[in-house]
DNA sequence: ATCCATGATTGGTACGACCTCTTGCCCTGG
DNA sequence: CCAGGGCAAGAGGTCGTACCAATCATGGAT
């Protein structure tokens, strides 16, 4: 309220609403997994009607801040990286042609960066699953079980690093349906066997507990796939 | 647990229209920029009530993946990662404790690389564009002058490296509100001459044109940052 | 004391009405 | 004939109410 209209003064009420719950939360007066007043209360504390408050919760929601349950109530979420960035798959899900790329290359240089974390600090017990997938992507033939495996396989490697975000953001960058799109060409041109070598040496190295080892296996790895995805990107999207 | 309704029947309507819209944007059916059916039409579309079907457009909103436009109609975004992650910036804000450290922790990183991708390819326009931003925080006293100015300097020089998603998911790890807290924090510590200098340091390694230089520069900057910041956990957040 | 029916609470959905902004057509005046 | 203004239709934004469906607490029956 500086002067009469100035900036975004023109804004409407949901997006008013949204604001004021999530300064609340930023602010700490809404804290983790505490539950919220009824929709209809928080229509009328925050002077709108229900329709619109139920429009700014399904924003919040959607943003990984609230959780509605139905019959139960609201409630602020756990506020941690898994919860706050699940909408951020949509990303992979729906960009097109060069954006792929980009996202590949980001997700190229954040993964070598976390196999090298997860060779310093990984346990027996992770090792021991990552290998379990690595067996698993041997002895399978459908498509979607390939997938299944690779994203597992990854994924525990990733978890390994110990940092919950970049877990987070790159499981976000590579969803199951964009892998299925790259593990289906790939097969297509018979790469497979190249890949399960280069997922071989990236366990290798973690076994050895080598980060330097272990970031360039990774980083060679996704390279093959930028390549590959570099040449098709008209084929697949 | 999973027998009864196979997986995930248990949906809403609102859930249902928000998957059915992002899988149409998926397969390409609407088109960046296309124009949807009004909302009256797409709730008899996909059999709802017109509010559920805004709350559905209200999510997608929120992704960034379609944009309302009062009196005009509802339209696909451009689905560029700068449109896509918007929301992503929220994560910073909101994070508290621990998670902030593991978002900076990506962000180191990411910066290193994406500014050693910067001094390979930077043109002369841009270099000069980050020296005035330089030289902006050695002329500032306010904190919203600084913070501005090196939000400024950092995404000029990310935005250098030619990759908009990688750009963009930077400018998420670390929103304005975020480094005011920290510039705060900072400059009651008597730290500031020291981050010109590694200001000043980046620079440098970018004008002489050298990857590895400025990709050490911002690993050091940003590692600094972060001590600091697992120093003074408590006292911000 | 345990268990289950039952009703109050709360989120989910729907319909209908009205407001505000945008856009384009049409009419008027130069 | 062209430019400008104004009017009306279209579309998103907001509101109120009523009802459905899931949850949870209550209290009575066993």
């Amino acid at each position: 309220m500086d002067a009469p209209e100035r900036n975004g003064t023109r804004t409407t009420v949901t997006q008013r609403a949204i604001e004021q719950i999530k300064s609340k939360i930023a602010a700490g007066e809404l804290r983790p997994g505490q539950r919220l007043p009824t929709e209809r209360d928080l229509a009328a504390e925050l002077g709108l009607s229900r329709n619109s408050m139920r429009e700014a919760i399904r924003a919040l929601t959607v943003m990984g801040v609230l959780e509605a349950r139905h019959g139960a109530g609201i409630y602020v979420t756990r506020l941690e990286p898994k919860d706050l960035l699940e909408t951020f798959g949509v990303v992979a899900e729906i960009s097109r042609g060069s954006s792929l790329i980009d996202l590949l290359r980001v997700r190229r240089i954040l993964e070598p960066a976390a196999t090298a974390i997860a060779a310093a600090r990984i346990d027996e017990a992770t090792l021991e699953t990552v290998r379990s997938h690595l067996d698993r992507m041997a002895h399978c033939e459908r498509v979607e079980d390939f997938v299944a495996a690779d994203l597992a396989f990854h994924q525990t490697i990733v978890g390994a690093a110990g940092n919950p975000a970049l877990e987070a953001i790159v499981a976000g960058l590579s969803t199951r349906t964009f892998r299925a799109r790259v593990w289906r060409g790939q097969r297509d041109s018979g790469a497979i066997p190249r890949m399960r070598l280069e997922h071989e040496r990236i366990y290798r190295a973690l076994l050895a507990r080598d980060p330097e080892a272990a970031r360039a296996a990774a980083a060679v790895h996704i390279g093959e796939v930028e390549d590959w995805l570099r040449n098709n990107i008209d084929s697949i999207g």
